[in-house]
Order: structure tokens, then sequence, then C-alpha cells
DNA sequence: TATTTTTACTATCGAATTGAAAGTAAAAAT
DNA sequence: ATTTTTACTTTCAATTCGATAGTAAAAATA
């Protein structure tokens, strides 16, 4: 996807699009956000199977528009981790509603995983996911 | 993008991403349901300047899938009519939200354009999407 | 201390996708 | 009868993707 600062129009679906409108950053902020996953192995480890040079180019890019940050925890000199920012956790209305989406219309055809919580209303769910988020960073340090 | 009946995985997100997860998709739902353009020329003419071999092949997916359906006026035997589906315009959330992330957070990156209404919250603003665009298609005759 | 393993990448390279431009075929307009 | 419009399809070079292998440094283990 996009490296270099082009974008399509001023349209803002097209210009969230040109950054996280490819096949694999919203499953990276998915695993990051839902399933609380930290490091470029935990990220690697999802069903779906990304490729460590897309994982990292897109670690990048994502990076460079300040949706993720890097650190490194004083205790492991080797493992980064990644953590999203406000602008990356506030693409969870995104991420739920395509969550949603599919759970409605695409059961017929894929096998859907079930996903629990999901009754509850957008805002909640939203709010939840977001809240968890961020505690989890907190308890980091 | 996809043809085949491969889906990476279960995940609901993953699985809608495998349909509409592409560079153009939600681009062409965009002119539909917002700004009701209903042919091959009308969506052809967006600012971002699809290629006619792209927008073919994905509006051949979308009918695929039931997203959206190709209809033929009487009185016009060439043009086609393309009308989005309850299936597609259940997209309308996932396209606010991006309206709302981009309009917030790509201004830093890219000059985007006012839209009108995005104030109201966005129940609100997803029912008047939907219902203006059922308005028009029922017009239709 | 030496060796092995782990981690986070980078490099390679064939395959798949993209998309600009040109072409086509049928209907509609002139 | 001719031109224009519409909705594509075809072509093909360029770009992107992504599986696999490789690398380099830190960490763990012997």
């Amino acid at each position: 996807m996009k490296m270099k600062n082009e974008f399509r129009s001023g349209c803002p679906i097209a210009s969230s699009l040109d950054i996280v409108g490819d096949k694999w950053s919203l499953l990276i902020i998915r695993d990051m956000l839902i399933k609380h996953k930290k490091t470029f192995k935990e990220i690697s480890d999802s069903d779906e199977r990304i490729a460590p040079s897309i994982l990292s180019a897109r670690l990048k890019l994502m990076e460079s528009y300040q949706l993720i940050t890097k650190h490194k925890l004083p205790e492991n000199k080797k493992e980064n981790i990644y953590l999203l920012t406000k602008k990356g956790t506030h693409l969870a209305p995104i991420i739920i509603e395509f969550t949603l989406w599919g759970d409605t219309y695409m059961r017929e055809y894929n096998e859907i995983d079930s996903i629990n919580g999901l009754k509850a209303d957008k805002s909640t769910i939203i709010d939840i996911v977001q809240n968890k988020y961020n505690t989890m960073v907190v308890e980091l340090g």
C-alpha cells in the first residue's frame, strides 16, 4: 500500500483508506486492540498468517502515521512493544462496525466465529474495548 | 482482490475485508450510498478516477455477494442501473465511521474536504443516509 | 564460555494484482 | 447514415504481494 504522501482526493473516507485500506492493517489493529497483542511475534501468530515482510512494512507505515508507537522494555533489549496511540484506538468504531456487518452478512459465504458481547449497544462495546486497551497499557507501567 | 471463495479465517472482520477490503470497493459504495450514483459512468466520474477495468471487476464482485443489484430501465436499453441492497446500505455505519475518523485524524497529512452534518450523533447520521438512499430508490419507480 | 535459540526484521524473487490506455460492440442521438 | 455514448473487455507494463530464506543481535542454555 502507500508509502508516499499521495492521497487520491480530499475525501476523508478515501484518505483513511489510503492509510489503513489494505488487506492487513485493520487486522493488525484488531489484534492489538482486541487481543492485546504487543510484539512482532504475537501479531505474526494470527489465524490469517501475515508474512513478516508485510507485517514489518505495515508497522512502519502505521508508526509513521502515528497510529502506533514502538517501545522497548528495560528488561528486554530484543523485543519491541508496539502500542496503539489514541489515533489508533479511535479506529475501534470501524473495527466494531466491520465485526457487526461481517457477523450479520458473511455467514452465508463463510463459517464465521461467534463473538461474545455483540448484543450490547455499539457505543458500549466501543467504550469497553477502548477502556480495556487503555487499562492494559497503564498496567504495563 | 478476491474472486474465489477463499476466506483467510472465520473472523468477521477478516471476512468482511476479504470482500470490501480493497482500495476501491468502499469508495464505490460511498458514491452510490451518499452521492446516489447509479450508473457506470456516474461512478467513473469520481475524484479518485477509478479505472474502468477495476470498476467493472468490483461491480461484478459486489453483485456476486449481493451488495448491489443490476437493473435496466425500460426507456434505456444501454445503461445499467446499479442499486445497493440492504446488505449494501448496511455498510453505512462503516462508511460514516471512516468519514469521522478521517475528518478527525487525516487533516495533518492531507487537506480534507469539509463534510456537513457530521456534528449530529452517529445513529442519526446513519439513519439519514440510509433513509435518503431508500427514498431515492423508491422514487425510481 | 560456547553454543543454541529467539526475535525482529531484511532480501529475494516468482506470482498476483493493478491500472492506464486502447479497443469493442451495441444502443442512442444526430 | 453517421457519430456519439455507454459499458464494458483486453492488453500489458509496472507495481505490489507474500512465501521462503537469510541475517544480526540479544537471550537462554549447556
